[in-house]
DNA sequence: ACACAATGAGACAACGTGGACATTTCGTTT
DNA sequence: AAACGAAATGTCCACGTTGTCTCATTGTGT
């Protein structure tokens, strides 16, 4: 099982009997090629498995791909798989390629991922950011690749943006469940440092001093610690004393600990999830939901029309959250 | 906000009063160059915001790129993602990026998508099969591309594969409900003509034949139509005359589907779903598990092997499943 | 002081392709 | 039949990098 050699245009247009340019012409589809050269080409290549350069053909024309990076931190969140899921379907219906790369959640990697994939000369750059500050990437902008920064805006760094209405949304959840006459609500949610749970956990804040409640810090869960199970932070809360009488949390992870916490729970618990999740109406869960889709497309959209115009101004873009409502959350509290 | 010119080796020799092969050197990290030297190359570096070009370097190197496809048909479906997580991780782990693409489940497609990956001389091919025939691929194979077959095999090629154990796992389930005495068990599942579902199918009708079972027909639901919700089928089942007392989904949104259907049916209906997923334990669901992140790294492990020795057998790994049982596949059947 | 090795740095070519331009080969018009 | 324009093909080189050589400089041991 031996290996054949690659082989190039110089090969197939020795064996065709023509100059290497013909071939070139016959497979860029460039220029008028006769059809009995096409013919004897074309049987030439096929022989010799000739496939073009793709690199050679990208390095003569500029350095110009048509391969678009996306990065993230972890693909383990079935959030962000839906958005790349976006992303890639937006990139492909224009003829681009989505090259994925994640920095395992590492700080200190994504820079050094981001590099290496610049270095390839990817058409644009889509970012999950993970670290503080993208001023490193200033650079690059400045040379006119489209940078557009996902669910989270770039830290010192002039990029389009694609966020969630995380603020509005979770004040949404809230100000349903006080509503119903519920004051004890509990956030719980982790890591706390994370853009998109200091916005929702400002909303939830927001939401409960509309009614008077400014004491909602000891229902505050906001661990650093991924490790911790929201399940046990859950119970713990509610076998303290003075149990809270409704529970949101502020993304998926906390929801399904939460879930697990509050089954079967007397007298029952409101709870309401930041995040859909497959079978959440089976389960009878109300959630604040939202297209991840449509962020990927639309982080997407924002990078093909900036390389149309990379003058344009930079833009940040919102996309809408919306209360779903399934029975978890129109639990009333309990009569004093 | 103009765009700056994209600097070269060259640009930044001149600056740096140096020849442009000493720039190669330092950002190459080969031979000896001074401190001094050094220094002067790399401020002028980054004052031109240069960033080497990996197209060129790769070219230059005989296209050998650090980049490995894996192609796969649509990325909804969450089990294919933790297949590309995977991946990824472990091809980063032996710094290799992954490039992603989908064919949008269209047959006719996946060629066409191979070819432009292969183009841009991907170091190896993972592919999860969804045309009928692979056998364009053997040509690429022969040029030493590693060839790795996910989730069912390539037609008509010879290729490393990693596929699951389709039809013992579903044997195994349909085995523990005609323990506890079901005979009248159904299957459902769609598009019948995937390879998965056809050996899941396999392994239910092996199961009942072991206890005398030889007439399941009637309790086969398989459609092509994806779009037939898999709910609406199961209701129908257990509308019918002489419905089943058990259920068992050949995939995912089978599941997902019967679930719905099954919820606080009387007398309650035995389920066992294939493909576990997140919060099936709050729900008590019962399902043959496996582990999609393992078979995704298997995947990538088996193309690094390849690559570094492209001439050994190929090889089939199956990735072994195992039933969970969490309740809802452990409902008796009703006396009769 | 001298030969010799080690180190630092440059000149040049080549990777495979496509752009610019030149050249040949036709078929068509008058 | 001469003249002309379009079609078909070829030649040469550049894209940005690095491998191979070559050469200059410095240090080392005797």
């Amino acid at each position: 099982m031996s290996t054949l050699p690659r082989a190039t245009q110089a090969d197939v247009a020795k064996l065709a009997g023509v100059s290497s340019k013909t071939v070139s012409r016959v497979f860029a589809g460039t220029g008028d090629v006769s059809a009995a050269t096409q013919d004897r080409v074309l049987t030439a290549a096929k022989r010799l498995r000739f496939r073009p350069n793709g690199l050679a053909r990208n390095l003569r024309r500029g350095g110009v791909t048509n391969t678009i990076a996306f990065v993230m931190g972890d693909l383990k969140n079935p959030f962000y798989f839906r958005v790349a899921a976006g992303v890639e379907r937006e990139l492909a219906a224009s003829g681009f390629t989505m090259l994925l790369a994640t920095t395992a959640d590492a700080p200190d990697s994504e820079e050094v991922v981001v590099d290496a994939l610049l270095s390839q000369r990817v058409r644009a750059l889509l970012l999950i950011p993970i670290a503080d500050d993208q001023s490193y990437l200033d650079g690059e902008r400045q040379l006119g690749t489209p940078i557009i920064s996902v669910d989270r805006p770039a830290g010192n760094l002039v990029a389009d943006s694609v966020v969630l209405q995380n603020r509005q949304g979770m004040a949404e959840a809230v100000r349903s469940l006080t509503a119903l006459g519920h004051r004890k609500i509990a956030f719980i949610s982790n890591p706390s440092a994370m853009y998109t749970q200091r916005e929702r956990l400002a909303g939830y804040r927001e939401a409960l001093r509309e009614v008077g409640v400014t004491d909602s810090a000891r229902w505050e869960r906001l661990d650093d610690d991924p490790t911790i199970a929201a399940e046990s932070v859950v119970r713990g809360l509610l076998d303290g004393d003075d149990p809270p009488t409704a529970v949101v949390a502020g993304n998926n992870r906390g929801s399904h600990g939460a879930i697990r916490a509050l089954r079967d729970r007397m007298p029952p618990v409101a709870f309401i999830g930041f995040d859909d999740f497959e079978l959440a109406d089976a389960l009878g869960i109300s959630v604040v939901g939202y297209d991840a889709l449509d962020m990927g497309r639309t982080a997407a959209r924002l990078a093909l029309e900036r390389l149309a115009d990379p003058t344009a101004f930079s833009r940040q873009i919102e996309i809408p959250t919306r209360m779903i409502h399934r029975g978890s959350g129109e639990i009333l509290p309990p009569e004093k």
